[in-house]
DNA sequence: CGCACTTTTGAGGGTTTTCAAGTGCCGTGG
DNA sequence: CCACGGCACTTGAAAACCCTCAAAAGTGCG
């Protein structure tokens, strides 16, 4: 198989998720359906009707939820592939905000119409379902590192799975500002900070500004 | 329609999820298929082949994590109508242990029986997404206290949702050990003591042993 | 080139943890 | 029925960790 073609397939199809029939003409064409998205828009708000799902096609997005108070946790961050506002084929309202960290585009697909799909094709579902239970584990596994992790063990965590698809030993920028990163983790915007610093005096990675890269380790 | 009867409704069907075609007989009948497991048993455990789905028809029981050095984090509560171990539909192994809290009904079904189940019966599938996803919004709410909250604040949450079916002003018996709390809540087995008794003194609830109650708030 | 935002870094304080000892509850067995 | 033993719970003190507040330095965009 051509990688050329492979590499343009939509990321959620890749995934074996198709959510609706003309979502063919994703296969690297001019994106019928989809928008773009700057940094800082949203593809869903906390408490709005929930209209939309909203499949990623490429950037980042983040998912958070705010307390009345005003504090707020990010739950997960969006990469290509994954799914925004997916409680739209059965909730009333979005139970979360999805907030674009990078450029966006993405996919607007009317929830009732995902529903309708889904019915027609009866192979869609298992796919789906499992988009969704990738979704929880992500979730879980961030549960585990906020109760039990201290702040190096998530600071650490965090990066390495960000920087899994790169080659090791590769600079990368980080798509978050420290106290973006900070929400993610359940960390104060300067314990971040002083953490990735912490972990540069250690040897394990390099800074450089908003990029750093990972060091092999001696042993 | 007759309360009687209702009451005696698979609570996993009354969420609108039918996983196999002999759950009829669960309506009310002596249990077909059905296990009974004691405090401490285990339904699925981390890191085995994942074979069964295991839908809960009475009791409690925790799902939890173990890190490689042995710390672990409780990632949700199970009560009837929840759904151990749904990653045997897609997953080689378990993401997470399930332990019984309390003695506990709980069907075993094959998860590949499932995955027939839901071909065949179109129907089933969106109730499942549903509940996964129901799966996922707790978790994420576990998120936000984990990351947010103080410790006082995750106590009182989860005791607040605890005693939701109950009752208000009611004793009730907590079925967790001060420590399985901790693991759910992120917080040490003397933390938790101590922050309950802060909210007995507090005049928010009464404390008597390991069974308590909610006090009106005077304002 | 300048402004706005982000990041770094310091000091102090509060919350939670850890370690440890003592108390209470409950079921078991005599 | 009572005594005993084992958990679970409470409570104290000290220390570790992270947060808040704050100021200065760096970065990038218009």
């Amino acid at each position: 198989m051509n990688v050329e073609l492979r590499a343009r397939v939509c990321p959620v199809r890749r995934r074996g998720v198709e959510l609706r029939a003309e979502c063919e003409r994703c296969a690297g064409q001019p994106a019928a359906g989809q928008s773009r998205y700057e940094r800082g828009e949203l593809l869903c708000l906390e408490g709005r009707e929930a209209t939309h799902v909203v499949p990623i096609i490429s950037g980042f997005a983040r998912e958070l939820r705010t307390l009345p108070d005003g504090r707020t946790q990010a739950l997960r961050l969006l990469q290509p592939g994954d799914i925004a506002g997916i409680e739209a084929l059965h909730a009333p309202t979005y139970r979360s905000t999805v907030e674009c960290v990078t450029r966006v585009r993405a996919c607007r697909i009317a929830g009732a119409e995902v529903g309708e799909y889904v019915v027609e094709h009866n192979a869609v579902s298992r796919p789906l379902l499992r988009v969704v239970e990738e979704q929880a584990a992500s979730l879980a596994d961030g549960m585990v590192w906020l109760g039990q992790g201290s702040a190096e063990e998530r600071v650490f965590a965090f990066l390495e799975r960000l920087l899994q698809p790169y080659p090791r030993g590769s600079w990368v920028r980080v798509p978050l500002t420290r106290g973006e990163m900070g929400e993610l983790l359940g960390l104060g915007l300067s314990t971040v900070s002083r953490t990735v610093h912490r972990l540069a005096a250690k040897k394990v990675l390099e800074v450089r500004g908003r990029s750093l890269r990972f060091l092999d380790r001696p042993e």
